[in-house]
DNA sequence: GGTGCCGGGGC
DNA sequence: GCCCCGGCACC
C-alpha cells in the first residue's frame, strides 16, 4: 500500500467528523483478512465478539443511522454492506478518529487500546467495527457538510467538546506512532519475522511513552513540552506517520512495505535509488484469479467485468472493486535480475525450467502472504542448479530447495556451497511479492550468512551492503598459484579481480 | 606493499 | 555478457 493513496484516501475516511457522527462511514479500519457479513438492514457484523475496552461502555447508536452512514463513506472504497464476502484490500482507509469520538460527547467513548477494537452498537442489533489504533490521531477535517449528511436524528449531536484527557490521549497515540515510525526497530527490515518487529515495537513503543509522558497524580497524561523532540528524527508529516506506524502493529507483514515508504519518506538515498525500480502492480485478489496490471483503473475493469459482472466500459464505479485487488510493488530490478538468473544460460545449467511458484496459495491466504516470505515465494518451486566454471557471477553450485507444496509460509531452506555468495533468487514472484525493503536487489552475501542458515539469516539487509566486507580467503588464489606469468592459467574472475573460482575456502 | 575482490564502466 | 580497472580492505 502506498502512502500516497493513504493519503488520497484520508479525506474520505476523516470527513464528517462532525458532531453526531460516530465516524463509522466508510471508517472501518479492518484488518486483511478480516470478514464482514452484513445482516438484514445493514448492520455489519464482524467475526470478532465485541469488546469493550479498558471499561468504557459501549455507544448506543440508531442503526439506520449507522447504515446510512456506512454507505456513504464507501466513496473510499469501504463498503461493508454488500453481503458478498469481501476480500479487504491491503489498502485501507483512515479509521474515525478518536476524534469523532470525542465529538460525541456525552456519549461514552471507546478506548482503543489495542490495535483493534469493536464497538458494540445497541438498539436491539449489533454492530462491530474494527477502529485502528490510527483513530487515535489528531486527523480533523471538519465538513459541515458532511455534518448534515450523517447526523441522525435519532442521535444527540452534542457540540461541546470533551475536555482534556481524550486530547491527551490523541497526543499520546500520535506520539507512539510517531515513535514507531522513526524507530529502527521497525524501519529496521532486519527485523525480521513480523511477531519480532511487534514485540520489539512494543517495547518500543513503551519505552517512548516513560519517555515522552509524564503522568500526573491525577492519572491524566500530560504532555511534556520539553520531550517533544522524542521522534528525534525529523518526522514526516504525521498523516503518513499514522499509516506507517499504525500497521507495524496491525499488518505484520504490512509494516515491511510501509517500511519502506517510510524510507521514501525520509528521502534514504539509497532507497530513493531503488524507489526508481519499484513499479507498482494490482492484484485481483479474486480468488483463483491472478490478475495483475499495471494500473488501478485497470484492475477494477476487470474485477468489475469478470468478477462483478457489470459493464466494464461504464466508468461508473461505487468502489466495490477496491475490495477485490491489491497493490503491490514490483521491483522491476530484481525481476529482470530473478529472471536472468532462473534462465538456463549456462550450458551446464541442468533441471527443468524453473517453475514459478503460483498464486493460488497466495490467492487464498492473500495479501497476508503478498510479502510473506521473500525466499520462500521467491525462489523456484524447483530445485535449481546452476553450476559453471567459468562465469563468476554464477559462482558456484547453488541449490535451493523449496516446498511448493508447504504452506507458504514453511521456511524454505537454502543451501549454498562453498565460498560463492548466496545467490538470492527472485523469481517473477518472488520480485512480485517483495515488496520494498526486502528487494535490495543484493545478489551477494557474505559467506559467512549464506550456509546452513535460515532464510530469514539470508534476507539482505541494506547494512550488508556497506561496510561488511567478505573476509578474504585463506586458500591461495591463482595469483599466488600460478604467479603473474602464467595469468593465463587463472581463472576467469581472478583474471577479472573478481572473487576467485578456482581456489575457494 | 601485496593481495583479494567489490563496484563500476566500457564495449 | 565479457572484460577491465579503480579503489578499498585485509594481510
Amino acid at each position: 500500500m502506498t502512502s500516497k493513496r493513504l493519503l488520497d484516501k484520508k479525506p474520505a475516511g476523516v470527513r464528517g467528523t462532525g458532531a453526531g457522527n460516530f465516524g463509522y462511514e466508510g471508517n472501518y479500519c479492518t484488518k486483511h483478512n478480516e470478514h464482514f457479513s452484513a445482516k438484514p438492514g445493514g448492520i455489519i457484523t464482524g467475526k470478532k465478539s465485541p469488546v469493550k475496552i479498558n471499561g468504557f461502555d459501549t455507544q448506543i447508536v440508531d442503526a439506520c443511522s449507522l447504515q446510512e452512514s456506512c454507505k456513504e463513506p464507501c466513496s473510499n472504497g469501504n463498503r461493508l454492506a454488500s453481503g458478498r464476502e469481501k476480500h479487504y484490500t491491503k489498502k485501507k482507509t483512515i479509521c474515525a478518529s478518536e476524534e469523532d469520538e470525542r465529538e460525541v460527547g456525552p456519549v461514552d467513548v471507546l478506548k482503543c487500546s489495542s490495535f483493534t477494537h469493536h464497538l458494540v452498537l445497541n438498539e436491539q442489533k449489533q454492530v462491530e467495527t474494527i477502529i485502528s489504533l490510527r483513530s487515535m490521531l489528531p486527523l480533523r477535517v471538519t465538513d459541515v457538510s458532511a455534518e448534515k449528511i450523517y447526523a441522525s436524528a435519532h442521535i444527540p449531536v452534542p457540540h461541546i467538546r470533551k475536555p482534556s484527557g481524550h486530547a491527551d490521549k490523541e497526543v499520546m497515540a500520535a506520539t507512539v506512532l510517531t515513535t514507531l515510525s522513526t524507530s529502527p526497530l521497525v524501519l529496521n527490515p532486519s527485523s525480521g519475522a513480523s511477531g519480532g518487529v511487534l514485540e520489539t515495537s512494543s517495547r518500543g513503543w513503551k519505552e517512548s511513552l516513560s519517555a515522552s509522558y509524564s503522568s500526573s497524580t491525577s492519572g491524566n497524561w500530560s504532555w511534556d513540552a520539553s520531550d517533544q523532540s522524542v521522534p528525534s528524527t525529523p518526522s514526516p508529516p504525521l498523516s503518513n506517520d499514522v499509516n506507517k506506524s499504525f500497521l507495524a502493529y496491525s499488518q505484520g507483514e504490512d509494516n515491511i512495505e510501509e517500511a519502506e515508504s517510510t524510507h521514501f519518506l525520509f528521502e534514504d538515498p539509497i532507497r530513493r535509488k531503488r524507489k526508481n525500480s519499484m513499479k507498482v502492480m494490482f492484484k485481483c485478489l479474486w480468488k483463483n484469479c491472478e490478475k495483475v496490471l499495471s494500473t488501478s483503473s485497470g484492475i477494477q475493469r476487470h474485477i468489475r467485468t469478470i468478477h462483478l459482472g457489470r459493464n466494464g466500459d461504464s466508468d461508473y464505479s461505487d468502489g466495490e472493486e477496491d475490495f477485490y485487488y491489491s497493490e503491490i510493488a514490483v521491483n522491476m530490478d530484481t525481476l529482470s535480475e530473478g529472471l536472468s538468473n532462473l534462465t538456463p544460460t549456462s550450458p551446464t545449467t541442468t533441471g527443468p525450467p524453473p517453475i514459478f511458484p503460483l498464486v493460488n496459495d497466495m490467492s487464498q491466504s492473500r495479501s497476508a502472504t503478498v510479502i510473506h516470505s521473500p525466499l520462500s515465494q521467491s525462489a523456484p518451486s524447483t530445485l535449481c542448479h546452476i553450476r559453471t566454471d567459468h562465469a563468476y557471477q554464477a559462482t558456484a553450485p547453488v541449490s535451493i530447495p523449496t516446498v511448493s507444496s508447504e504452506p507458504l509460509h514453511s521456511h524454505s531452506t537454502i543451501s549454498v556451497s562453498w565460498q560463492s555468495p548466496s545467490i538470492i533468487f527472485k523469481s517473477q514472484l518472488g520480485a512480485v511479492n517483495h515488496v520494498g525493503i526486502l528487494s535490495t536487489g543484493e545478489k551477494r552475501q557474505p559467506v559467512t550468512h549464506a550456509v546452513g542458515k535460515t532464510q530469514t539469516t539470508t534476507i539482505p539487509t541494506p547494512k550488508t551492503s556497506t561496510g561488511t566486507r567478505k573476509p578474504r580467503g585463506e586458500a591461495k588464489k591463482c595469483r599466488k598459484v600460478y604467479g603473474m606469468e602464467k595469468k593465463d592459467l587463472w581463472c576467469t574472475a581472478c583474471r577479472w579481480k573478481k572473487a576467485c573460482q578456482r581456489f575457494t575456502d
